[in-house]
DNA sequence: CTTAGCACTTGAACCTTATGAGTGCTAAAA
DNA sequence: TTTTAGCACTCATAAGGTTCAAGTGCTAAG
């Protein structure tokens, strides 16, 4: 698709007031505007242009025009000029990431509340890959009569815990060696490694220990599995009350429930890849986000691996505003990051 | 305020088919529907008698009659036959709680969804009173350079923890003897006593150590103040949208604003006192949820103290069905939650 | 004390109309 | 060939009007 100058600036022009006010854009209002010197009838044939192509639309048959999904895609792809972020907001995020934080899971959950509140929208933040976060300890607290508590801890200070049985032929202290072999041989491995050796040289090592370690090896497993996990955060939740206004509340029902289902909310948010990445409408692989925009960001904290952060909000999202904010954002966060693991890191 | 049975039977017809309907109720259809053979006419006289009591009132000059507030408390204090809990409610309750739980808070947390599904409305539950559990464990897990995170887990499957720096002058390794004083002394007394404690004895003898243990001191104090905190549940936030159809925006916010803020919502529900309590409308202490009507119930777990239940809905919610299942799911947890302890406990 | 009868009130649903923002098309101007 | 003035046309929105049914209070008779 080629559009000529003229055009594309209208088709910005479009983009731009229609995701600032929320209502169709004339031809009259794009006239007065615009740089250029046309008249309004000009415009409106440069309009029945851009739908024809499937850019815009009309809202009805003698409505002003609204972008198209294919229309948002050209906007995000061709003409967006993404806004400089304010001094103020690079202030507030800054003070909002200031503080002394105690592991990095407080970083990044503080992260999606910072960004929901700069964009009005909902925000996702993921901490940096786990492939990257090492085994710090696991520890064994007696609860109960045969009630134990297995802690494991990792180096991004992520600690997860679930109590068991003891299974029946073994006491809670002959576990004890147990729990020193774990820490003496595993402790400052990355947990894919771990995870790893759980399957070939644990079993054996442990085995000298106690008779039938499978029931125990089990639990750790769990545990481990739990901590590497894809864990994140959501923030302002609540502001998709103000950006799906004249959305039903089955939908709404239906979104929040999303929310609320880590699982398939980490699968359309996807893996790091591209620095940022504009999914709008349908081309967000679920139904029930068909009438939203998705961006999501990585952010690198060098050895440690990538991270990401997203927004959610409606399709006629202020693209560039966003976009500024995120990608000042992501920056932010990466050298905080940075900050927290030259302070603490190994 | 003394009324005749005849205008308690009619005042219990309105709040009956209001709540059950959401419509206003007239005296035609009460004509019809009550026991006793009297004409519209007459009821429409009794009716006016309730209304210059307070009891209920018009939505306008011709409409039919709403309970008021007093109406409410009137129905709910004098009036009310709660419902007979229907079987399958019962099987569903038993069922939801059967399974085999890790910690008592899974049960509690589980306890909010069961309660929230039964009711249409939003539960609250709060595991029993935490002046009951007891320290089972603390523990240190060295992170980084001169990071320690410190673990601390209580008899009831709770687990706090708090990433600290090492102060300076003192290496990891000495707060190891600190570590099994605090094991050896303190496991097995309840919280309370541990924290008072902490302002007496401890202090002296961990300085045989340590020789300034006062930060050391602080993070452990914080951790145990953290564990002893109210915590609790929250299930159908969603349902929030059902029964506040004609609330705005605006007001909705400010309500799952309110159920994100734990403090202030410990504070509404309260303390366990009367076995049930019902507050409606404005005799809640808190202009959000001046529209609401909040169920409280307690339930008793012998020796492990008590612990409470609660139903958040609209005034006009259905408060006979609401009790009878409340009434019969604080027995099924209380039953519940026994087992548990006679599995687990000491 | 009860009730039939009736005038009156009101919200809801449904039209009708006016308004104005916006369009497409045509024909003339540039 | 491109631009533009002019104009008929469309449609959402708001405002006003009508009808309808449900409900009320009141009066006078049973």
């Amino acid at each position: 698709m080629t559009l000529t100058e003229r055009q594309m600036m209208i088709l910005r022009a479009i983009v731009r007031d229609y995701t600032n006010s929320g209502v169709p854009v004339g031809s009259k209002a794009l006239a007065q505007q615009l740089p250029i010197h046309v008249s309004s009838a000009t415009i409106r044939n440069e309009m029945a242009t851009l739908e024809s192509s499937g850019l815009i639309k009309k809202t009805h048959s003698s409505s002003g025009r609204v972008p198209s999904i294919k229309g948002y895609r050209f906007y995000v792809d061709h003409l967006i000029q993404p806004d400089p972020v304010r001094q103020n907001d690079i202030n507030l995020i800054q003070s909002s990431l200031g503080s002394d934080f105690h592991k990095i899971d407080d970083i990044i959950s503080q992260s999606a509340n910072i960004l929901s509140n700069l964009t009005s929208y909902t925000a996702f933040t993921l901490p940096p890959e786990l492939q990257e976060s090492r085994l710090s300890g696991f520890r064994l607290v007696p609860l109960g009569k045969r009630q134990v508590m297995a802690i494991l801890v990792t180096d991004d200070g992520n600690v997860q815990n679930r109590a068991f049985d003891v299974p029946e032929g073994i006491t809670a202290d002959q576990l004890e060696p147990v729990v020193r072999l774990i820490n003496d041989q595993l402790v400052g491995h990355t947990l894919p490694d771990v995870l790893a050796r759980l399957n070939t040289d644990i079993p054996v090592e442990v085995s000298h220990y106690v008779t039938s370690p499978e029931g125990f090896l089990a639990i750790f497993g769990d545990v481990l599995r739990k901590a590497a996990q894809e864990r994140f955060y959501i923030g302002g939740r609540l502001n998709v009350l103000n950006y799906s206004d004249d959305q039903d509340v089955d939908s709404l029902k239906s979104l929040y429930q999303l929310l609320d289902t880590n699982d398939d909310l980490a699968d359309i948010i996807g893996k790091p890849s591209n620095q940022m990445q504009v999914r709008i409408g349908n081309e967000i692989t679920n139904d029930v986000l068909k009438n939203y925009s998705l961006i999501t960001a990585t952010y690198d904290v060098d050895q440690h691996g990538q991270g990401m952060i997203a927004i959610l909000g409606p399709t006629r999202m202020q693209y560039s505003r966003v976009i500024g904010l995120v990608d000042a954002f992501r920056e932010e966060l990466a050298k905080k990051l940075l900050d927290y693991y030259q302070h603490y890191g190994e």
